[in-house]
DNA sequence: AACGACACCGCAAACGTTTGCAATCGGAAG
DNA sequence: CTTCCGATTGCAAACGTTTGCGGTGTCGTT
């Protein structure tokens, strides 16, 4: 019927001996004879006897577990990186709790409030777009509980994180067009808002500037959506003076840039050569394939969670917040080249 | 320096009261004297106290918490699944443990015992392609914790599950293209040994029975990769006489023989029409964009969900297991029309 | 016979919270 | 001046586990 699950209790009930002997016993402690030991662990084995995690956390105070909080699981991007944090947190005996913030600020605030109330040991937070207001961090840090930032970071506060060096991979992607001759390369743009944005936009310009390349306003379009990507690259094709290579700032706007370009009748690399940013598994299946930045979402996910538990494991660490930058490499596909 | 973490003891000890004072008062029980409360709730608001979840699930032997085992978060179905599964918990005031199997037996295995350690009030499974044998699942029901299946479901193991009707969504897939004229049409099949390839296979070849259309075997080849949706396309193009329509196991075979025809000239879906089988969003962003199916992972989440709280929100529900079939339905896109 | 050494085990407190019950107090009713 | 009642509040036990400390029993040694 109800509950069934085993306890010491139970078990030292059963044996007729004490609780403590039972845990003890569990443990395999010095004190405990030898026949008592085999009695409890062939009886916990029979009934499947599992600690209760529960009252361990109560006793410790510590609760093994890390809570993370990230805008949107069902984005490629932030779904690898969970699964690296998972695997990191497994290895260490650590349980994750996941909340989605749906980038609204409200439930970023609820989702502390959860993690806080479960006591949590250390969490991994990707703010929310909405986020502009931190009492709902600065709490975390008042209770002292480790936080390490990923992807999205808050530069007001100090706390390890691990993103990735965007403006280093640009400019790699946009020096690889380059490298293949390009000279008149057009960005589609993100918002000016976003760090992403600004970051990809400067590493673009400063490739064009290292190899004496103009920068051409009239190349740089904000068009951070397959719609709005299919009516830029039109508007490039419309000009006179049409680019022979286009860099995109994430997958989707290149896969709608690489559609409307074989619409004209371009050839894609021969004529025009496309590289993404990647944001999901699109690149494989494209034809011709797409060139595209590999985020390493995986990593990012284990490296965040190594350095949370380099504090949570010796809890005297106590070196100034950290910043680990990410190297996201281009992966060279049949679109540029 | 160590935990700041606020308990009702020290609210009790700086407002000169018992424990089980703070904690009526908090609860706004009648006994406790308007001031008091007052005094209590101010100073709780004041130190950002939080009630101590574990403290709580120890006491009342319910964690308010759901465990989901799950093959793979990266994959575009699960992770809507698992945003499904965390709406509709989150609003019932209940926190989500997310373990992922990797499609490994060991790990689900080490998933059950960490989720039971942790006194999950139920537990949400899909199983993994490896899984073959139950003990582990047969712990969780010795334990009288609710579990749900959804999307893979063990046949032998009578519990609530919740899955999507691949065979008439299959039927439909097939009938859509026999509605719009095509007399002769593949299927790219998925493996015979998963259930999901020979629902998919059994509706294709209902559908072209009921329109008394021949069922020919060599329009229907095993091809569940992209690679091997390429091979078997040009496989079927080289026939003396090939098919009109393509019916694809899922979206990337539909992707890989969207392409293959493209090379090879032909006209989608004027001479060859496509239709896929949805795991990704991969959907939209084709061109033509690839008709599918719609596999409603975010509401299998939410409706297994809901399944399992029904039971967890009344203890004395005791209905036999239920099985909850989702209509998955086709959104009909350029490639097939 | 007395003592210490040793092996083994149980008691009780603690983690933070809830809750049945008892206790206290002031005052009203008899 | 008792007695009783309502309004407040505190005590203590409980949830399952760990752990310091003390207790018991059995030896061997003097």
């Amino acid at each position: 019927m109800s509950s069934n699950q085993i306890t010491i209790k139970d078990i030292a009930r059963i044996l007729g001996i004490s609780a403590s002997t039972v845990s003890r016993a569990l443990k395999n402690h010095p004190d405990i004879s030898e026949a008592t030991k085999k009695a409890v662990n062939e009886l916990a084995k029979k009934l499947n006897y599992e600690p209760n995690a529960v009252a361990l956390s109560l006793k410790h105070s510590r609760s093994n577990t890390i809570g993370v909080i990230i805008p949107e699981i069902v984005h490629y991007f932030f779904s690898s990186v969970i699964s690296g944090i998972e695997d990191v947190a497994y290895d260490a005996g650590f349980t994750v709790i996941i909340c989605q913030s749906n980038e609204r600020y409200d439930r970023e605030v609820a989702n502390v409030k959860a993690l806080l109330s479960h006591r949590v040991d250390g969490v991994l937070v990707a703010i929310s777009k909405e986020t502009h207001q931190y009492d709902h961090i600065f709490a975390i840090q008042d209770r002292n509980v480790p936080m390490v930032f990923f992807d999205r970071v808050i530069p007001e506060i100090e706390t390890d994180h691990v993103i990735i060096d965007d403006q280093k991979a640009s400019y790699e992607a946009t020096k690889h067009l380059i490298d293949g001759g390009r000279k008149r390369i057009a960005h589609f743009a993100g918002p000016k808002n976003l760090s992403i944005g600004i970051e990809r936009r400067v590493g673009y310009e400063q490739a064009l500037k290292d190899a004496n390349l103009p920068v051409i306003p009239e190349l740089i379009i904000e068009a951070d959506s397959f719609e709005k990507a299919i009516k830029a690259t039109n508007k490039l094709l419309d000009m006179e003076n049409p680019p022979d290579g286009i860099f995109a700032v994430n997958d989707l706007t290149a896969i709608g840039a690489m559609q409307t370009l074989q619409k004209r009748g371009i050839k894609i690399p021969k004529q025009i050569a496309v590289v993404g940013f990647s944001d999901g598994r699109f690149s494989g299946i494209t034809d011709p394939t797409l060139t595209s930045v590999d985020q390493h979402g995986y990593e990012m996910g284990s490296v965040a969670t190594k350095m949370l538990l380099r504090r949570l494991l010796n809890p005297n660490y106590d070196a100034p917040a950290q910043s680990h930058v990410l190297d996201a490499n281009l992966i060279v596909r049949g679109s540029s080249i």
